[in-house]
DNA sequence: TCAAGATTTAGAATTATTCTAAATAGACGG
DNA sequence: CCGTCTATTTAGAATAATTCTAAATCTTGA
C-alpha cells in the first residue's frame, strides 16, 4: 500500500452535506467542488477561480470564496492551513505546538509530551522531512466555559 | 573590555545566531526580538510593528518584516503557520496530513499511519480539542534528488 | 403568484505582504 | 581617522489575498 492518498469517492453526498449545514446545492458550489476533485493539487482560491471559469465563465471571485467557505463549513473540503489572516510569530523555540481557539482567535503554546515525529508518520520514498508543525484547534478554557 | 565580570546580557546568543546565518545584529532586530519576548501572545507583524514603535518611533513596517524574516531564518523565532501566501484547499476528507516542499512549494497528501491524536498530546485543563492539523515540511522527491 | 430569504455578481475596500529606490549605518582596509 | 563597500533601514508604492457592499437573481414555501 502506497502512502500517497488516492482520489476520494465521487460526489455522492454533496447535496446532503450542504443541506445538513443549512446550505443549498447550487451550480456554482457543485462546480467549485468538481474543480477541486478534478485535480487534487491543493489549488489556491485564485486557481480554483480560473479553472471554474472555463466551465462557467460568469462565476466571480467572491462566489468562489463563498463556495469554498460553504464546502469547508459542511465538511466536503479542507482548508489546508486554517489561518486566513495575518501570520503570527513566536519566540519560543522549545519543541511545542500551538492551540488555536476557533472562537476568540487566541493562540496558546502547548508543550508536547511526545514529539509528533514519534507519532508514526511514515513518508513515502524520496521525501526528505525537515520539520513538523502541529496545530490544535478547538476552544480555549474561557470560550469553552462560555459555550456551556 | 571591562575587567569586572558582567552578567551576560539576556540577549546572549541573538548576536551569535544572526552572525551564524550571515546576518548582523542591529537595534531594530534586537527591538523586534525584545517585543516578541516581552509578551508571548503570538502577535502579528502589524502588532509587532505597533509595539516596536513605542520604543523606536522611526521603525517602519518593511523593517519589521525584514527583522522577523531574519529572526526566523536564524532560528530565534518561529513563524506560527508557515504559509505566507494564499490559502490552499483540498477535497480529500480522509484523515491525512500535508507535506510542503520548501523548495518548489508543492503540497502532497500523506496518509497517517497513526493519528496524531494518539501521539500523546495532553492538553491543560479546560481546553476543548476539535481537531488536529499536521503539516510536514521538507523536500519532495524531485527536489531532494536535485539537491544532491 | 408572492414574499422571504439565500445566493450570486461586480467592483470597491481592506488587509497582508513584498518590492523599490534612496538614505544611512557599520565594518574593514589603507 | 578616512573613504569604500555592503547590509540594512526607510517611506511609500505595488501587489496579492481576502472581505465587504449593494443590487440583481434565484429558490422555496405559504
Amino acid at each position: 500500500m502506497n502512502a500517497v492518498a488516492t482520489k476520494p469517492p465521487p460526489e455522492n453526498d454533496l447535496n446532503e452535506r450542504l443541506a445538513h449545514s443549512g446550505l443549498r446545492l447550487t451550480p456554482q458550489r457543485q462546480q467549485v467542488h468538481e474543480v477541486l476533485r478534478e485535480k487534487m493539487d491543493h489549488p489556491t482560491a485564485d486557481q480554483v477561480f480560473l479553472r471554474a471559469k472555463n466551465k462557467m465563465p460568469e462565476i466571480s471571485m467572491a462566489t468562489v470564496y463563498n463556495c469554498l467557505d460553504a464546502l469547508v463549513k459542511c465538511g466536503m473540503v479542507r482548508q489546508v492551513t486554517l489561518d486566513r489572516g495575518a501570520t503570527r510569530f513566536c519566540p519560543n523555540m522549545q519543541d511545542h505546538s500551538h492551540f488555536y481557539c476557533d472562537e476568540c482567535g487566541s493562540v496558546y503554546d502547548i508543550l508536547q509530551t511526545i514529539s509528533p515525529a514519534d507519532a508514526g508518520i511514515r513518508l513515502p520514498r524520496g521525501f526528505r522531512l525537515k520539520n513538523i508543525e502541529t496545530n490544535l484547534h478547538g476552544l480555549c478554557p474561557d470560550c469553552a466555559a462560555k459555550a456551556k
